[in-house]
DNA sequence: TGCCAGGCCGGGT
DNA sequence: ACCCGGCATGGC
């Protein structure tokens, strides 16, 4: 795949929280749209663990409309501040001082946070070794037979962590990879045939 | 035009 | 312990 598409420039997040938070915005949405949510943060000097702290949740709604999802993002993005305030002081950087297993058991008890959500912030926000899965993931492994289609989450996780190095640099690539090729090949309803990734897999 | 997007939670069975 | 609806905007 990389040698195919190359370096995937995943997650242009200028900061480490610009990337926690995107991690939560972009739940089932598409990132054109958390993008635009993420520019009405900045632009409204808001993109800080102080400046979400002092919204409330209807003026944050309103800022991060475009990602869809509003209002349960406001109070999902609310709970995290108000958890990382409480817990590290709202600071991400004694945030990921934690050790990698603790932390991500830690951010699994937000609510509002799964696991593809901690994963995604533990390994594009912490440079944590930890396997990001999401739907492609799913998909593609599923439909081409590596992987039972009723697979949970951390089962797929265990998979690609057994069968690849544990490399930061490696699974932040192989996700973005991922992610890209389903977007062209592997869509829900649309199955290929014969399927283009046959010679990536 | 309908389909899709880098999930997660809560309520009903 | 599963299954399923709700959440909502924007791009193609």
């Amino acid at each position: 795949m990389f040698d195919a598409l190359g370096p995937q420039r995943w997650w242009p997040g200028e900061t480490p929280f610009e990337v926690v938070i995107g991690a939560i915005l972009t739940q089932n949405t598409n990132w054109s749209n958390v993008e635009k949510a993420i520019r009405n943060l900045k632009a409204a000097g808001r993109l800080s663990p102080e400046g979400i702290h002092e919204l409330n949740v209807t003026e944050l709604a309103q800022l991060i409309r475009p990602s869809g999802f509003f209002n349960v993002k406001a109070r999902r993005v609310k709970t995290f501040i108000n958890w990382l305030f409480s817990r590290y002081e709202g600071s991400l950087s004694k945030m990921f001082a934690q050790d990698l297993a603790i932390l991500r058991d830690d951010l699994l008890s937000v609510k509002g946070i799964g696991p593809e959500t901690a994963d995604s912030i533990l390994l594009y926000a912490g440079n944590f070794p930890t396997f990001v899965v999401d739907a492609y993931t799913h998909r593609i492994f599923s439909r081409h037979g590596f992987i039972p289609e009723e697979s949970t989450y951390d089962e797929m996780k265990s998979f690609f962590e057994g069968n690849l190095p544990k490399d930061v640099k490696l699974y932040n690539e192989y996700h973005a990879l991922l992610v890209n090729i389903g977007k062209m090949f592997c869509k829900p309803k649309k199955i290929c045939e014969p399927c283009p990734l046959r010679d990536f897999l």
